[in-house]
RNA sequence: CGCGGGAUGGAGCAGCCAGGUAGCUCGUCAGGCUCAUAACCUGAAGGUCAGAGGUUCAAAUCCUCUUCCCGCAA
């Protein structure tokens, strides 16, 4: 099978490490351009332009997908695989693999289409998630379902864990994905629209906590954003305002207290929430490092949070 | 060289602007008290104030450079 993959995120990883183990290898990567990260703006690549490279599989940065399609055409790919690459595909893209072009998904869609998948599982409550394998149509995360397989969700599931968990399970599901269109057994299950959710982008204000949602709410918030793209309120001291970051866990307590209230009984925590109240364990000052909720009242007496 | 905060006994911080005996909260150790406690009381150990150079009678504090940590931003 000729393939070609796309993606960018680290949750592609072991999926495309598959690949490249046990075959179908790769014609070709087309991931991100580099980007500057990191305090000093040095220009990085995705980490999976570097497994590409060491397996001397060509790679493809197009700033958008089409420019790739007169490269990509000459490899006459039979298939594209599609996980996390972070851009809405051109339909020249679409087009292009004879057989079918197909997307890893971190939802059992079509519940969270889009591209905070994993955070919104947390985030909800959900005591299931998973990856589904779908045909890549115009709209985003909207094609037909071709299989998908589920994981519980941990009472103490962060976002990060899950990614992990959901990176572990793709490879499984690609192989059993490609052995279904190779020998036609492959369904299309056309997803019920009526049931689709939508979730954008995160950034790092979305993050903000705010604290007339209940304690239930911001404990599952809290988790799921850890550690992207992270939570944080700000803290009024010696008049002054300075951003904290909350780190999971956290514990959901029955208080009778004005939403962002804070209580330190104990060397303890304690921040009033819209519905009960939520006792930080971990948190991160500005300018800080991470430490224990203990250790920074230790040094710091934050007035109340605004 | 994108902007900014920071480095002070084991932990978290104050002191720096207006140079002049190293301070707070906690921990540790010893003793006391209590039926009891992440309670209370008494005492003790523990710091070349990140490193180097400079100014000064005198530097944690002012000036210069270096190393490391972190927030924003991406």
């Amino acid at each position: 099978m000729r393939l070609v993959f796309f993606g960018t995120g680290e949750i592609a990883l072991p999926a495309f490490a598959h690949l490249i183990a046990h075959g179908p290898k790769p014609l070709a990567l087309v991931t991100q351009p580099d980007k500057p990260v990191g305090r000093h703006q040095t220009p990085t690549p995705p980490a999976i332009k570097v497994m590409a490279l060491e397996a001397g599989i060509p790679v493809f940065q197009p700033e958008k997908s089409s420019d790739a399609a007169a490269d990509l055409t000459a490899l006459r790919p039979e298939l594209i695989v599609v996980m996390a690459y972070g851009q809405i595909l051109r339909k020249s893209i679409l087009t292009l693999p004879s057989k079918a072009i197909i997307n890893l998904h971190a939802s059992l869609l079509p519940k969270f289409r889009g591209a905070a998948c994993i955070q919104a599982a947390i985030d909800a409550g959900d005591a299931e998630t998973g990856i589904t394998a779908m045909h890549v149509v115009r709209e985003l995360d909207a094609g037909d379902i071709i299989m998908a397989r589920k994981i519980p969700i941990a009472p103490d599931e962060t976002g990060g864990s899950l990614h992990d968990k959901l990176a572990a399970l793709a490879p499984a599901v690609l192989a059993e994905t490609l052995e279904q269109i190779a020998d036609g057994t492959a369904k299309r299950i056309p997803q019920r629209a009526d049931d689709a959710t939508h979730i954008s982008k995160l950034d790092r204000d979305d993050g903000r906590l705010d604290w007339t949602m209940s304690a239930e709410a911001l404990e599952r918030r809290i988790r799921a954003y850890d550690p992207w793209p992270g939570t944080f309120t700000t803290t009024l001291a010696d008049g002054r305002s300075k951003r904290m970051k909350v780190f999971p866990p956290t514990r959901v307590l029955e208080r009778d207290l004005t939403a962002g209230e804070i209580d330190v009984t104990d060397g303890r925590l304690v921040i009033a929430c819209g519905e009960g109240a939520l006792e930080l364990t971990t948190v991160q000052a500005e300018g800080s490092r991470k430490m224990s909720a203990t250790d920074y009242l230790l040094g710091h007496k934050p007035e109340r949070l605004h």
